[in-house]
RNA sequence: GGGCGUUUAGCUCAGUUGGGAGAGCACCUGCCUUACAAGCAGGGGGUCGCAGGUUCAAGCCCUGCAACGCCCA
């Protein structure tokens, strides 16, 4: 497909290009076979007229990177994608925009509504899957579902009426929360609880006379509210039981000023004494503590709202007004009757709706509702017995919480769009009638009017078949039989109870087996502040203006790279900076091997000859070894933050930093061919293996490169993914290279330290207390000579030591011929500073060595490594001294 | 009000079962050394939130406190 790679790193050369390359070879999909070991993703599917968010872009690209990874590794491996018709957010995305188009929902009626929202569906429903493409998100598009194809649909009847059936869906006059903006009942974990500054107003509520039921002359009872205008809808006054203060009214009633009506004191253990007054006013339509005391105490429940939140005509004279409106109104009155007695500051926790932001109001309808409890039993005996795995651990504590105080599910909603709850009327005698499909005729009454019930379904009760519906589900299809229970779900903490955990129970109650077998759940992506990213608040990065600019690749492994068992991910441009500088190297490092091998058509070279390999070969070798192992478990306990690091620092210090440039000595050197030819089969074969351990992480770079490197398969994402080989870990050869390292560095430390200019070559001398270490560095000299610019190593003490600086690694003393070269008194300076840093760690030793409870107690490895640091240090802080007490008398 | 989490370098965060405080970015110094200045080499910087306790030994375990954050009511 490509030849060779250009000069500069330009993904947008090439991004698009190999993705169409995948497809067309229809490399993502994955058919059911019987003799490979089957594993499979269903992706959270995102609202079908939905636009790529950062988020997504986040728990996408860890899919990926899982799916590719098993793939690579030989699973039969499918992730399913697909879109959800997200009832209330497109109906309100479609409503938007039909009022700003000066009409709406109610100009237009149901059904032709309904077609506008398809008509919007069609044109926006590709725009998201697109955008998951230009990710690189290697989904089987060939199974892509969506929430409202048929078979779904059939699903989601299924599941409707085998509850019902069952007895768990029932239907009833309930407190729900309603949401005035959206005009539906949401669930009660749609509503979020937010802290709002108010005040709680006095009113006097005078006791009423028992025989004219008026006013009485002074006595009245203080009630305390936060929401004044509910007072037309009260229908008694609540007290503790146990408050002497009250105890006279006991059994007596209250007049209610401005309904003009009397109603009860009331006794209730609800009634906090030391809040307010100790007096509530009781609403039972429209407070849910108060719809539990209207039960206990059977009272009237008076509905003063319309569905918009305007008050209807039980509010009398404020018939039609906003609540907020009424509550002024109300407060005026109030006032001027002289029935208000105060106010103070107070903060509530109001209830807003998830989506619109609008404060929900507490209300009595008539609903449906899934009963839970029975169902929540064995999800959460699924995740206490492992079954289901939730990853970070953390997250199964909330779980837990969650499940165990569960609650009834209101999946009712007054939408238009959404599945249509498969429940009929008969208009005749009112007979309800579960089905399927529209009954011809009443089977009670024969009447043939029949009416379908105009709720439709909450949108989660439809996505919690996902992973099986998704695979044919009620039929029963060899999919299903292959591909379930699924591997893995991805997603994000904020929809563990609005999705994982019904997906959960619905999967135990209609397959009896779990959904998946593991969860992981991603971090939330925040701004660089830690900011939620908001609209309203400007921060929000755009995934897509990234990939344009970065490319897809670096998008993909900066979130990866970010993805800690944290809560948040903060997101900042220099954390991509970061990763497209590495993708730069990347780019590079591959452009030095490339350029290296001259003709090269096949792969011989990187048939690796052991017998030939030198330690720096057998140093890198290992090195890949390691790092292919770690990949390996950091992939497989979901630690993406750390595979990353594994994958860059590999690259960036042992690859590049140091491999590649010792290759130069014998590439460019006066090496054997034969030798030549072994430094490019390694540089070939490390670069091979770590494209393809890279692979899914940056696929598309890896692609890239690799296609230009000699290679027999058609693409690099169908190559086996590199398995660690012990055989090539060499101890040995790790141990003498990192002794090597030690001397490069310490010689680089004081050069640079002494201001020595990099061209210049410096004479040097190294002494070794072991001669196995000094003939590694004779082996190795050539080396030093190009990683650490000396020049004339020798291996004896030069003698008299004139004009040479003298430091030491600890294990090897190393003198550096700097005659006229150094300001001596920069040098002093140097030593003193190390010495004092090493004295008191020396000190620090000493004090535990000669602590009689350390050397009794402590095991013996730790006190070996307690002695070895003091000796290596003694040693170092020698050497310092002795060659300060020179420099000092060659000053004098 | 109940529960959970966080607190480590200027910033963002790692730190597995207790035993030498780490990385990236930022900063400072010197370098265009024939893959890469989107780079190379080197460097400075931390009472590990506070106060106790357990231990020979605490960033890590226990108790209390504080600040911030999240979830639930």
């Amino acid at each position: 497909m490509f030849n060779k790679i250009e000069g500069k790193y330009q993904p947008s050369d090439f991004e698009d290009e190999i993705y169409q390359f995948w497809s067309n070879k229809n490399y993502f999909h994955a058919e059911v076979d019987k003799n490979r070991e089957p594993f499979s993703i269903v992706i959270p599917p995102p609202n079908v007229t939905g636009y790529l968010h950062v988020g997504h872009a986040l728990n996408n690209t860890l899919q990926d990177v899982i799916i590719r990874y098993k793939r690579m590794k030989g699973y039969n491996a499918t992730w399913i994608p697909g879109t959800d018709h997200a009832g209330i957010a497109t109906q309100n995305v479609v409503e938007r925009y039909l009022n700003e188009n000066n009409t709406g929902r109610y100009q237009l009626g149901r059904e032709k509504f309904v077609e506008e929202v398809w008509k919007w569906k069609e044109k926006y429903g590709s725009r998201i899957i697109s955008q998951l493409k230009s990710l690189g998100c290697s989904c089987d598009w060939d199974r892509q579902r969506f929430t409202f194809d048929n078979d779904y649909c059939e699903a989601v009847t299924t599941e409707f009426i085998t509850l019902y059936n069952e007895g768990l869906i029932y239907r009833g006059n309930y407190m729900i929360n309603w949401c005035p903006g959206c005009r539906t009942a949401i669930s009660d974990i749609e509503v979020d609880h937010i802290e709002k500054k108010g005040y709680l107003w006095e009113i006097k509520y005078p006791v009423a006379d028992e025989s004219t039921g008026l006013p009485s002359s002074d006595e009245y009872i203080k009630v305390a509210t936060t929401r004044p205008e509910t007072m037309l809808g009260d229908t008694a006054v609540a007290v503790n039981p146990l408050d002497k203060r009250f105890r006279h009214l006991k059994g007596k009633k209250v007049f209610l000023p401005l309904a003009q009506r009397v109603i009860p004191v009331i006794e209730d253990d609800y009634v906090d004494m030391d809040f307010g007054s100790g007096a509530v006013k009781v609403t039972p339509a429209h407070d849910p503590n108060d719809f539990e005391m209207g039960k206990r105490h059977n009272l009237e429940e008076v509905n003063i709202f319309n569905d918009d939140a305007t008050l209807n005509d039980a509010a009398g004279k404020y018939k039609g007004l906003d609540r907020y409106e009424a509550r002024r109104k109300v407060l005026k009155d109030l006032e001027e009757m002289g029935y208000l007695l105060g106010r103070r500051e107070h903060v509530s926790s109001v209830g807003q709706c998830c989506r619109c932001d609008t404060v929900v109001e507490p209300r009595i309808s008539l609903q449906w509702f899934v009963s839970m409890k029975k169902l929540s039993v064995p999800a959460i005996e699924a995740v206490k017995e492992g079954r289901v795995r939730i990853i970070p651990g953390k997250w199964e504590k909330i779980y837990f919480d969650w499940m165990e105080n569960i609650k009834d599910w209101c999946i009712s909603r007054q939408l238009w769009w959404g599945h249509r709850i498969p429940v009929w009327y008969c208009t005749g005698c009112g007979h309800m009638i579960v089905s399927r499909d529209r009954p011809i005729k009443c089977p009670e009454c024969g009447c043939g009017e029949i009416i379908q019930d105009p709720d439709v379904l909450d949108t989660w009760f439809s996505s919690c078949l996902w992973p099986f519906a998704t695979l044919g589900w009620p039929g029963e299809t060899e999919e299903l039989d292959h591909f379930f229970p699924t591997s893995v779900l991805i997603t994000a903490h904020d929809i563990i109870f609005f999705w994982v955990a019904r997906m959960i129970m619905m999967s135990l109650h209609f397959k009896n087996d779990v959904p998946f077998r593991e969860v992981f759940i991603n971090p939330l992506v925040n701004d660089a502040l830690g900011k939620k990213m908001s609209k309203s608040r400007g921060n929000v990065v755009d995934p897509m203006g990234i990939i344009g600019k970065n490319g897809a690749d670096v998008l993909r492994f900066t979130l990866t790279s970010l993805t800690t068992p944290g809560r948040n991910l903060l997101l900042g441009s220099e954390k991509i900076e970061g990763t497209r500088n590495f993708a730069n190297k990347i780019w590079n490092a591959s452009r030095f091997v490339l350029s290296n091998i001259p003709g090269i058509e096949n792969d011989s070279y990187m048939r690796i000859d052991k017998s030939s390999l030198n330690l720096w070969d057998r140093w890198i070798l290992s090195r890949l070894n390691k790092v292919i192992d770690d990949v390996e478990n950091f992939l497989s306990g979901y630690n993406f933050s750390f595979a990353c690091r594994a994958l860059q620092d590999f690259f960036w210090s042992d690859f590049c930093d140091w491999y590649l440039e010792s290759s130069k000595v014998r590439l460019y050197g006066a090496a054997e061919p034969g030798e030549k030819n072994t430094v490019r089969a390694v540089l070939l074969k490390v670069l091979d293996s770590y494209l393809k351990l890279l692979h899914p992480f940056m696929p598309f770079v890896t692609e890239r490169i690799w296609q230009s490197i000699p290679h027999q398969g058609e693409s690099i994402m169908m190559e086996a993914y590199p398995v660690c080989d012990h055989d090539f870990i060499d101890r040995k050869a790790m141990r003498q290279i990192e002794t090597i390292f030690e001397v490069i560095s310490e010689i680089r430390k004081i050069r640079s330290e002494l201001k020595i200019n990099p061209s210049d070559r410096v004479k040097a001398c190294l002494c070794f207390k072991n001669d196995d270490e000094s003939r590694l560095l004779s082996e190795n000299e050539e080396y030093l000579f190009a990683l650490a610019r000396v020049s004339g190593l020798s291996y004896t003490e030069p003698p008299g030591l004139k004009g040479y600086i003298k430091t030491t690694t600890g294990k090897a003393d190393i003198y550096i011929y700097i005659m006229d070269v150094v300001d001596l008194e920069l040098e002093k300076n140097r030593i003193t500073g190390e010495m004092a840093g090493l004295k008191a760690d020396i000190k620090k030793s000493e004090g535990k060595l000669a602590n009689p409870d350390f050397m009794e107690k402590a095991p013996a490895n730790v006190i070996c490594k307690e002695k070895e640091k003091l000796e290596r240090r003694s040693n170092i802080f020698r050497t310092l001294k002795e060659q300060l007490d020179r420099i000092n008398s060659i000053k004098n």
